[in-house]
DNA sequence: GGTTTGCTTCGTAAAATTACGATGGACGGA
DNA sequence: TCCGTCCATCGTAATTTTACGAAGCAAACC
């Protein structure tokens, strides 16, 4: 992907924090951590059809794009959702649905090019 | 990526999603669909850095993705969200936020492996 | 000290993504 | 009819992603 100049860091960092959903893997665990409030890094790998190093992997995915926090106490990692990170998410998409300004926009049935 | 038995349909689907959205450019052009609620595909490519054929491909991505309707009238493509994928994603996010079932989860201040 | 356990990181091959210019097709106007 | 406009698609090169086994590392256990 090309570093664009013209296009914002809000917008940069939207796109970071999607791309690290867009993998089935990916959105399973952070179901799963939703879920569960909680999880130690093994149960993951029970859940997944993956390689142990696969799943670290995708937790380091998430990690890096702050979706998700993961503690080494001592023998396990344990991991949970980061609330700032997963509530400014539900925020963005509401706007998308909802922009600031314009009123219901998608609410009411918007139909395309009229 | 590997094609996974374990993960579910829905899972896949919300992947796809979220990858479609995991770019700069397509989240530019989402929220310029939401801030205007239609566009000329011209348009588009006036906002964005990148080459008219970037952008074309930008498009069918979200379209492929479902995110996004376009017909063609006459000489000009016309875009706009689709409204009820839109409205599943934001339904999605605030779902992680706060899944059915385990109350305010992540509105409370959950802190990792408690 | 030596092993096992739980997880991360490294190395790597295959596949997907991203961006561009070039090409092509449909429509409207001169 | 011949251009010009608008847009999609093709072909391609560079980069990124995905997944795996192997190796490494720290704590716990014998």
């Amino acid at each position: 992907m090309k570093t664009i100049d013209g296009l914002t860091t809000e917008e940069e960092r939207a796109a970071a924090i999607f791309r690290a959903l867009g993998n089935p893997a990916r959105i399973r665990i952070v179901t799963e951590l939703a879920r569960r409030n909680a999880c130690v890094a093994g149960d993951l790998v029970d859940v997944l059809p993956l390689a142990q190093s696969t799943v670290s992997q995708h937790l380091k995915v998430l990690k890096e794009a702050g979706i998700v926090r993961g503690v080494t106490n001592g023998d396990n990692a344990c991991y949970c959702l980061e609330p700032d990170v997963v509530r400014w998410l539900a925020a963005f998409c509401t706007d998308i649905c909802c922009p600031p300004g314009l009123g219901e926009s998608l609410s009411a049935n918007a139909v395309c090019c009229d």
